[in-house]
DNA sequence: CGCTCAATTGAGACCTCTCAAGACACGTGG
DNA sequence: CCACGTGTCTTGAGAGGTCTCAATTGAGCG
């Protein structure tokens, strides 16, 4: 790991640097990636690929959070997942050569750095290893859609919930004496889709951590006592409480 | 194409050659594939690889049947995926170097292909367009983790099985007259896995489907009118039907 | 025959869906 | 400043669906 390269790299000063997966370029790719390598910052809100439309590249997130989304025939829209920094995206359309199935949406102002179709591709066919990074991403999407179907097997859509908004307040909560607060980045209509409940029995999903005191809920402000984070181990199957 | 490659190499015979994720490989790596590759014949319930052993390699299923599951801390198992002839299982471990996730079992006297980690790793070497191939089978499986997640927010319990029916009698199923019957692969807890809901329910799913007249189903016996599977677009969400 | 495992059925509690009506926040324009 | 959208979120009520537990039936087998 010679520290020049870090330098000279486009994804160097990336805290996500050494699980890039443009971080095993050899030093005759790199030029190409620095030239052709862009930032782009997204406001709130703002897509960063519409579904339908051709690949322009691959992908990284560097700052913010980014949303997946399929948009049905009917309008309405789906969640399928939520791409946070050091997630690559639009692996998909670039691999296959076809059109996004998805459309990728900022939920937070956000920073992606992109490499353009024809570069990734040189790139790739300079170093071949960056395939298999580009193959492990793949199979780390696989493994958490098994997972997410192993939790809808497993345990009741309030634990899920629960289990989701901690996992929120990991990456989004700060610390505030002896509890946690954060800001929802989703509407509750994107947390049902997560758990695969209708937007009303959200409302009422979130009723009912309250009412057990594993959370206080109002609009998008979510505070939890720090203790509840460690626990939570029970109402584990389906229709999972008293 | 030459048809000489065609017959050197150990896919060749197969009806799944030109899809095959080994079939670009150069006449030197040909050798590799030829020398090592094995070919292991399954017994209906045997188990080709189990949960948390190490990567033998990478499988091609060339005939059967073969599931997927995912065994749980409390002994319960979840049918996760149905590996169909052409199908490549395996990947996960071999990719990423570590345990299988998963358990691999027939459920039906099924032949799979093997070409060793080791020689699986030298013929990537030699030909890296095998990586795309392998990463193109790992965005497929996602494609169709995502079918299934929006397919479970879209459409009833009811219509979903239907579906999967109409699916396994078109993989199972023989034409006898003006309907079409099967021997249902899978158990009813495996069904049950693949919509999501308890064994009992489905049960109660198939007794439905039957009042309805859209399936006749009496144990591992499936019977469908071929008028029946053209239609059904009706029913399509969530609590479904009348 | 009696065993075992798979599948069905029943009953009650609970949950989720749907439709519809309020509450709420927020921005615009008067 | 306030009325008035608009879109989001909540709440209510009823119908229907699913879960759980438990008992029963059925199929395959020594």
């Amino acid at each position: 790991m010679p520290r020049t390269r870090d330098l000279q790299h486009p994804c160097g000063e990336c805290a996500f640097y050494d699980k890039s997966v443009w971080q095993p370029v050899q030093s005759g790719s790199i030029s190409v990636l620095a030239r052709r390598f862009t930032r782009n910052d997204l406001a709130e809100g703002q897509a960063l690929y519409d579904q339908g439309t051709e690949s322009m590249g691959v992908f990284c997130v560097s700052k913010g959070l980014i949303a997946l989304r399929t948009l049905h025939a009917d309008g309405k829209s789906t969640l399928l997942k939520l791409a946070y920094p050091g997630d690559v995206i639009g692996i998909r359309s670039f691999l296959t050569n076809s059109l996004h199935k998805t459309e990728a949406r900022a939920l937070l102002p956000s920073r992606v750095c992109t490499v353009a179709h024809r570069d990734a591709n040189r790139v790739i066919h300079g170093n071949p290893s960056v395939l298999t990074r580009l193959a492990t991403r793949c199979i780390s999407e696989i493994d958490s859609c098994h997972e997410r179907i192993i939790a809808t097997a497993t345990t009741s859509n309030k634990q899920r919930l629960s289990d989701l908004l901690h996992g929120l307040m990991a990456a989004h909560g700060t610390r505030a004496g002896n509890h946690m607060c954060m800001h929802l980045p989703l509407s509750r209509s994107d947390l049902a889709d997560l758990i695969g409940v209708q937007a009303e029995t959200m409302s009422r999903l979130l009723k009912r951590l309250q009412d057990d005191g594993t959370f206080l809920v109002s609009g998008r402000h979510v505070q939890a006592p720090v203790a509840s984070l460690t626990q939570d181990m029970t109402g584990h199957r389906q229709s999972g409480n008293a």
